[in-house]
RNA sequence: CCUCCCGUAGUUCAAUGGAUAGAACGAGGGCCUUCUAAGCCCUAAAUGUAGGUUCGAUUCCUACCGGGAGGACCA
C-alpha cells in the first residue's frame, strides 16, 4: 500500500470511529512545503456537516492518528481553519530513493489500463498539401498521451489519419496539369518535387476561389478521383500521393514517432458511404436540397452535411467510416483521436450521428483537443502565407540550437554535436507545444517561444545531464549511493521526486501532458538548487553516498518524464 | 443571431473549491581558481467588471465587457 492510500486510510477510520462516514478524503499536497507533504481539509468540510468546531474535530482525529503513526510519518500538525497537515519522515523519503533505483524505468508506470488495447490517432497530415506546424501539435500531443497510456499499461496502437483524396487534392491536380511544363524530372530532389506540389496547391485552390470555370474541372478531377475513372489523371494522382508520404516520413522520423497503422481517405470515403445510406434508411439523415444531412438541432447541436448533393462523401461521412473501421481492424478497448479545437463542435455531431447507428463504438472513442497555433499576426492560412512548415520550423530550430552549442557545447566531436542539437531542438519544439494545457491556443513566435533559457526542454535536459555527468565522476571516485542519509539536511527535491507516479495519474485521467511538464519544470529546478548547494561527488563528505542515491533518483524520475513528452536526452550539453 | 472555448505580472504559461495566486521571459542587482553559468540567489510586478453560492472562489452560478473558434454541400 503506497503511503498516500495509508494515510487516506487512516483519516477514513478515525472519522468512521466519530460516526463520520465518507466516500473519498480529499488528500492533497499543500501548496507551501512547510505545511508538510499531504494536508487534508476534512475537518473543514465535516465539522461543517456534523455541527461541529473544526479545530475541535481536527484535534480529536489528529489524536487518533497519532497513535497509529508509523515510521514513514515524522508528525502531524493541524493549522489554520482546520488544516490537518502530514509530515513525511526521513526514512520515508531515503527509502523512496531506494525503490525508485530498483524500479528505473518502470518507476511512475501504473495498471490502469494493463492488458487493454488503446488506439491513438493523431498528426493526420494531408498528402499534396504541406505539413504544417499545427501537425506538430497534433503530433506532440498525441505522442506523449500515447506514451502515457504505455504507462497505463495499455498495448498502443499509434494510427495516422491521412486525406488522400477531397477537394484540396484535386486543386493540388488541377495546379499540377496546368504547370505540367515545370513538372520536376525523376531526377529531382524530394525537396524540389514537394515544393512542386504546393505551388500547385496554392494555384488550384486561389483559381478555385476566383474562376467559376476552374471551379468546375476541380469538381469533376475531385469526383474522377474518387473513382478512378482516368487513368492518366491516377498516374499523376500516385506520384503526387508517393511523393508526400515519402515527405512525411521524413519528418515522422525527425518526431521520433513511428505509426502502427495508417488509414487513408480513400479507404474511408467509400465505408462512411454506406453507412450514411443506411442511416438514411433508419431515418438517422434526411435529404436536403439534394444533400444528405444530419439534423444536429435536435441534439443542441447544428445541422451538417455528409454526403454532398453531387453524391460525394464529405469529411463527416469518412470520419463515420474510419471509426467503425478502427475497430473492425484492431477492435481497441478505447480510442482515442487528436484534432485541433476547432473541430470540437463539429466532432459532437459527428459523433451524434454516430452513435445513434454504432452506440459501442462512440462510447469507447474520446475526443481529446490541442489548441491551435497562430503567429503574431494571427490564425496561419496558406491564403495569407503564414503557414509555418513542419519540416522548416524543426530546421530553423536546430540551426538556432547549433549556434548556441558553437558558442560552448560539451561534446566530443562534431557529430555528437550534429545530433545533439537535434535532440534539443525537438526538445525545445515539444516543449512549447506542451507546457499549456491541452484546448488551449499557443501564440508561436519564433524566437519566444522556442526559449533554450529558463522554462523550457534544454532546461530539462541541461539538468539531466548534470545529474549524469556527476554520476559518473561519483562512481569514478569510488562512491557508492546508499540509504543512510537520516541526518542528512531534508531538501525540496526529495519531497517532490516521490510524487511522479501521482502526476502520471493525473495526466493520464485528464489526457493532459502539461501536468508533466510542469511537474518536471519544478523538480529540475529543485535538482539545480541541490546542485548548486551541495558538492554531490566529495569522497570526503559521509553523507555523498545519499546524496548520489538521490541524484540516481532525480535521473530516473527525469527520464521517465521526458519519456513520456516524447524528448530524448543527450549524454553531454 | 445561435453554440462552444478563453480573459491571471509588461509578455508567454501554471494553480483536483483551500492556507501568503506559482514559474519563465523581459527589467534591475549579485554569484564561476571547487561536480557543466543552457545554471543559482535577491528586488519590483497580476486574478476583465458587477453581483451570487460557500467557513473559504482565479476555480462554481448569473449578467456585462473584451478576444477566439464553429454554425449545409471544405477539412
Amino acid at each position: 500500500m503506497d503511503i498516500k492510500t495509508k494515510i487516506i486510510k487512516t483519516i477514513s477510520t478515525a472519522l468512521d470511529e466519530r460516526g463520520i462516514s465518507v466516500s473519498t478524503v480529499d488528500l492533497e499536497h499543500p501548496s507551501d512545503m512547510t505545511h508538510g507533504d499531504y494536508a487534508t481539509n476534512v475537518a473543514m468540510v465535516y465539522g461543517k456537516k456534523e455541527g461541529r468546531e473544526p479545530l475541535k474535530l481536527a484535534k480529536e482525529i489528529v489524536d487518533d492518528i497519532e497513535k497509529i503513526l508509523d515510521r514513514d510519518i515524522e508528525k502531524v500538525t493541524i493549522a489554520g481553519p482546520g488544516f490537518i497537515n502530514f509530515h513525511l519522515s526521513r526514512s520515508f523519503f531515503s527509502g523512496v530513493s531506494s525503490m525508485i533505483k530498483r524500479s528505473g524505468r518502470d518507476f511512475g508506470k501504473n495498471d490502469k489500463l494493463k492488458g487493454k488495447r488503446v488506439m491513438v490517432e493523431y498528426t493526420d497530415p494531408n498528402p499534396f498539401k504541406e505539413l504544417h506546424a499545427g501537425h506538430l501539435m497534433s503530433n506532440s500531443v498525441g505522442e506523449s498521451v500515447s506514451r502515457l497510456m504505455e504507462f497505463a499499461g495499455a498495448q498502443v496502437i499509434r494510427a495516422n489519419y491521412q486525406g488522400d483524396v477531397g477537394p484540396h487534392v484535386a486543386k493540388a491536380l488541377w495546379g499540377m496539369i496546368k504547370m505540367k511544363s515545370s513538372l520536376p524530372k525523376e531526377e529531382a530532389t524530394l525537396e524540389e518535387k514537394i515544393s512542386f506540389i504546393g505551388r500547385a496547391y496554392v494555384e488550384g485552390s486561389t483559381e478555385y476561389e476566383k474562376n467559376e470555370e476552374t471551379r468546375k474541372e476541380i469538381d469533376e478531377i475531385n469526383k474522377a478521383v474518387y473513382e478512378k475513372s482516368d487513368p492518366e489523371l491516377m498516374d499523376l494522382y500516385s506520384w503526387g500521393r508517393e511523393i508526400s508520404l515519402v515527405h512525411f516520413e521524413n519528418i515522422y522520423k525527425k518526431l521520433d514517432t513511428s505509426f502502427d497503422h495508417y488509414f487513408f481517405e480513400s479507404e474511408t470515403a467509400q465505408k462512411g458511404k454506406e453507412i450514411v445510406k443506411n442511416g438514411l434508411k433508419k431515418g438517422v439523415f434526411e435529404m436536403s436540397d439534394g444533400a444528405v444531412v444530419f439534423k444536429g438541432e435536435e441534439y443542441g447541436l447544428h445541422t451538417r452535411v455528409f454526403i454532398t448533393s453531387l453524391g460525394l462523401p464529405t469529411y463527416e461521412a469518412k470520419d463515420l467510416g474510419l471509426n467503425t473501421l478502427k475497430f473492425e481492424i484492431e477492435d481497441p478497448d478505447l480510442s482515442i483521436v487528436v484534432t485541433a479545437n476547432e473541430q470540437k463542435e463539429y466532432f459532437k455531431v459527428m459523433l451524434k450521428a454516430l452513435s445513434l447507428l454504432y452506440p459501442d463504438v462512440v462510447r469507447k472513442t474520446v475526443h481529446v483537443t490541442h489548441g491551435i497555433l497562430t503567429t503574431p499576426e494571427g490564425k496561419m492560412s496558406s491564403r495569407l502565407g503564414n503557414v509555418i512548415g513542419g519540416g522548416t520550423l524543426l530546421d530553423d530550430a536546430e540551426e538556432m540550437v547549433l549556434k548556441r552549442t558553437k558558442k560552448g557545447g560539451k561534446f566530443e566531436n562534431e557529430e555528437e554535436e550534429k545530433k545533439a542539437s537535434a535532440v534539443i531542438a525537438l526538445a525545445a519544439v515539444r516543449f512549447a507545444i506542451l507546457k499549456q494545457a491541452p484546448g488551449k491556443n499557443v501564440v508561436f513566435d519564433f524566437d519566444r517561444s522556442l526559449s533554450l533559457e529558463g522554462d523550457s526542454g534544454p532546461y530539462l535536459q541541461y539538468s539531466l545531464t548534470r545529474a549524469t555527468s556527476v554520476i559518473r565522476l561519483a562512481t569514478d571516485l569510488g562512491i557508492e549511493a546508499d540509504e543512510s542519509g537520516e541526518f542528512f539536511l531534508e531538501t525540496e527535491l526529495e519531497r517532490l521526486i516521490y510524487r511522479f507516479p501521482e502526476v502520471v495519474e493525473r495526466a493520464q485521467k485528464e489526457y493532459a501532458p502539461h501536468h508533466i511538464v510542469t511537474y518536471l519544470i519544478s523538480l529540475a529546478s529543485c535538482f539545480n538548487v541541490f546542485y548548486a548547494e551541495h558538492r554531490i561527488a566529495d569522497p570526503d563528505d559521509r553523507y555523498s553516498g545519499y546524496k548520489l542515491l538521490l541524484t540516481e533518483s532525480f535521473q530516473t524520475v527525469m527520464k521517465n518524464g521526458l519519456y513520456i513528452l516524447g524528448i530524448d536526452a543527450p549524454e553531454r550539453m
